[in-house]
DNA sequence: TCTAGTTATGACAGCGCTGTCAACAACAGA
DNA sequence: TCTGTTGTTGACAGCGCTGTCATAACTAGA
């Protein structure tokens, strides 16, 4: 049968109470006690029951990882860091999907959460993007008293975050294209929810602007993340007449940017001697496709561990309030030199 | 303050005892007892303490993902099946990959599912391939008294499985390679601690053998599944003399075919008019490649959510032994026909 | 009407742990 | 020696729920 903490202290000869404070690190606890406890508890392989541990202090060592974003590249490496962080602490993770509730329809949203939530009653939830800026989401963590860590938020506000910087991304992403002689280089948007679509588009446009570039209209085409997207759009520049088409297409992430390719071998037209193209994210699949595509490869990974790490800290350690991460630019073979 | 049994007791008017009843659907109750109890639970919204509940039943609500494969498309699709078939039956899903022990290390493995299960009391375990056939984890599982259910496994022993059946699906997509016309086609094999490695093989052995063809040893070249090792295989049978070089290549999974395509996009072969192309998952990958990926559709959803509904199954309702699924050839562009 | 059998309900203990608070030991300084 | 202070320990209640078992309220049949 499993040990119990009532075993460990028979054991030791001394109170459940004085086992408790050694399992917890707690203070005024005489060394050699200390020790002997600890030796018996591991010669037992006891460890605490969480549901009763939780019963008593009202915690739950649980975080949940709460998401409406469909791609399972960018949850699985969130989830990987935050697992990993997690485990650090002795807390796991549960992850909860939403259930596909058109995008933005926000009184769905909360209803979920609260559900989840209500039947759960985790330590802390970690909120991806889109959902990082809903702001009802919001209102019922606080109203539920549920620390929270957004990843990738748009703004602020009063939860702690972490994040990238994606408008210098797409700023020296734009810097490279235009280093390696291209002048007309389309963007293709992402999704409108996303608040990463505003900041990569602005990067972009600040890049062009620096170096004296006007941007004709026709060369900024929405998209939405998806493959699909990415293609039409591609479709859309790529019929322009040939004097006045892109010799590089800036794709919001690689999804798209594949897209791109794809429809640019359809077409005939070689990548990357006569069109550029690069993504963004940095997804497995930017090393599968060929050529392998020029990306910014963001620090998912470290998003989540980062963003597990402050839900779980112990109160003595310090908090972060906002954490910018490092992004990487990835340098492959879809962009060519026109010098 | 959130509500507690007994809140809604006193409201009621009656026992903490009958308002248990109601909510855990126990027989003995008045209907309109019952009725009045859940009426007055739904206005306080009121839902139970899962901790202690888990402290009375000694159950926890909670199921657990293990891991080791690190394909984050495979593990995300079974976890998303397995989270719907939890939601519905009030569980929750934690995920717990192993930390990277080197494959087939047995031990650690053990260990690692170990230190995991003692710290969290899940009630049911679903294993993925390849612990799925890992005995020893097994054993710990067993001794722990711990209901699991294996996805894919080698073969069945006594817990439950879900699967498909990976011969019968390499048999038929070779099979449509044949009847497309081509006669030298070349395998590559996956990852040999994977129990779909050798049926894949084995079914297509089985088509070659019946259509009456000899493979040449040099057709068939060991991969791991990782991108890297089909553009190795993809090397190795493409760098062939052109007289004894295969008009097909069949990968055992998507990674390794996409590599095949692009080693041929290097080497300046044409997919699909010069070499055809298919692989095995249907990952999102094979949509998003040009050209678009003929391979096998695995019910990986399925299996993850047939596999937590066997877990979280009430013991009054069937057991399921074990579950074949159904695949789906998917046919796209990588594949020529030769007549 | 009474009895036996059945259904409905509640009192209470206890799951394994931690928080509170009281008790006790050790030791310093007066 | 006594008091005060600090450090160490344990007794006990109680977290919110369910299992057990006793009891109460019915029902059907004689």
């Amino acid at each position: 049968m499993k040990a119990t903490i009532t075993d460990v202290a028979k054991r030791a000869g001394v109170s459940m109470k004085t086992v408790s404070r050694v399992l917890n690190n707690e203070p005024n606890v005489a060394e050699k006690t200390r020790e002997r406890v600890k030796a018996i508890a591991d010669e037992l392989r006891y460890s605490p029951n969480l549901a009763a541990r939780g019963l008593a202090t009202s915690k739950s060592y649980l975080i949940a990882l709460i998401y409406d974003n469909p791609s399972p590249n960018y949850i699985s490496h969130i989830q990987r860091g935050a697992i990993d962080a997690c485990r650090d602490a002795g807390y796991h993770l549960v992850v909860e999907p939403l259930s596909f509730s058109g995008a933005g329809d926000h009184d769905e949203a909360v209803r979920q959460v609260r559900t989840v939530l209500d039947r759960l009653p985790v330590d802390g939830v970690i909120l991806t993007p889109p959902l990082s800026d809903n702001d009802a989401v919001l209102d019922v963590l606080a109203e539920l008293n549920i620390k929270c860590v957004r990843v990738a938020p748009k703004n602020g506000g009063k939860q702690p975050f972490v994040g990238m910087d994606d408008e210098t991304a797409s700023y020296q992403m734009t810097q490279h294209l235009l280093d390696q002689g291209h002048q007309k280089i389309a963007f293709v948007l992402g999704h409108i929810d996303h608040a990463a679509t505003s900041l990569r588009h602005a990067g972009y446009l600040r890049a062009m602007s620096e170096a004296g570039i006007t941007v004709p209209d026709n060369f900024i085409v929405q998209g939405d993340f998806s493959f699909e997207s990415g293609a039409a759009a591609a479709r859309k520049v790529l019929t322009l007449p040939e004097s006045e088409r892109p010799t590089a297409i800036f794709a919001s992430n690689d999804d798209m940017a594949a897209a791109v390719i794809s429809v640019a071998g359809q077409m005939g037209l070689n990548v990357p001697d006569t069109l550029s193209v690069c993504g963004f994210d940095d997804t497995p699949l930017a090393r599968v496709i060929w050529p392998a595509l020029t990306t910014v490869r963001q620090p998912i990974y470290k998003m989540g561990h980062q963003a597990a790490k402050e839900l779980v800290r112990r109160s003595d350690e310090k908090a972060e309030k906002g954490q910018i991460l490092d992004f990487e630019i990835m340098l492959r073979d879809s962009v060519s030199d026109l010098k």
